[in-house]
DNA sequence: ACTGCTATTGAAAGACATTACCATTAAGGA
DNA sequence: TCCTTAATGGTAATGTCTTTCAATAGCAGT
């Protein structure tokens, strides 16, 4: 986290106590988090942490690829820190839980073949994939149960949200 | 488009004329539409529709998979009829235009190695790769000025809407 | 074609997320 | 420390999406 507020630093924007804080909820985060609840908790460091502050904050740490936009089942959004790497994004959508995939070579490999393929440049690949993790897929009887019902047919859900 | 109908029939659900509506709309759009702007453009062919009942029929119809949610660069969704095959998404950032790829297979070994090495089951991936269109390439010397006046430095700009 | 059941509709109101505005504050260089 | 100006944060405005519920219209059975 000192390393990112270094990296704000040095881009030439100020280092201020509204953008440190949110730096610092989101680290300790282990899901991610909306604006809302990021000024909720953002708040018990710093008491006049402002919600559009936060909205701005996010706004420039997603353009400097410091964090990254969650999209959750429910339609809301919500942000956690990210490496600089190119690596696909896994969504547990019962715990919420969030994981990078280490290897950025499987998707290097996918969005060089579609370059190539299409003659499409692609400057913002967007790999969500969603599902359950290890944990969940064994301890979710009721949870399943409740997901299944808002199926429609043997397909997986869509939620793309 | 036929087919989506008596697909929609099929799963016994009521074939009714704002559905049909929508269902035509989209497949009349060459980019992606709002569900403000499918109701306004379906109007034009059937005067009473309602901008709830679009909402409605497109959550429908992207739980039976007719239709794909693109996340756009200013936020707002939109909403395109897509194929049923796993593919990812070539959304262009000028044109809006988009596009399949058509080729299932690099997708689909991407999911499997990462299952295979995390143990994560994903049910629903979201991959989308926004950039240039080949056609978007060449022809945007002033889009293009607009676009990098957006960036904070060399890295490609992150939209993740 | 007629009838009845019920899924579906759509207008209005509400809840909620996001943005615009602007006077005030504070970060960081001189 | 002082000064410049980026940044803040409260309020109001905007816009999106959801809820509610009486009215409508598919469609199966006659």
């Amino acid at each position: 986290m000192s390393e990112l507020e270094s990296g704000l630093a040095a881009s030439g924007r100020r280092l201020t106590r509204a953008r440190r804080t949110v730096l610092r909820v989101l680290s300790d985060a282990s899901v991610p988090l909306s604006p809302r609840e990021i000024t909720a908790v953002g708040r018990q460091h710093y008491g006049h942490l402002g919600l559009v502050t936060v909205y701005r904050t996010l706004e420039l740490l997603e353009l400097m690829h410091w964090v990254r936009r969650v999209h959750g089942a429910d339609g809301c959004h919500g942000y956690m820190l990210c490496g600089r790497a190119l690596s696909p994004t896994l969504v547990c959508r019962l715990c919420g839980r969030v994981a990078e995939f280490p290897g950025g070579q499987p998707l290097r490999s996918l969005i060089d073949r579609v370059q190539a393929d299409t003659g499409f440049r692609v400057d913002d690949p967007l790999v969500q994939l969603s599902g359950l993790c290890p944990a969940c897929q064994g301890a979710s009887g009721a949870d399943e149960a409740d997901e299944a019902a808002h199926r429609e047919n043997g397909s997986a859900e869509s939620i793309h949200t």
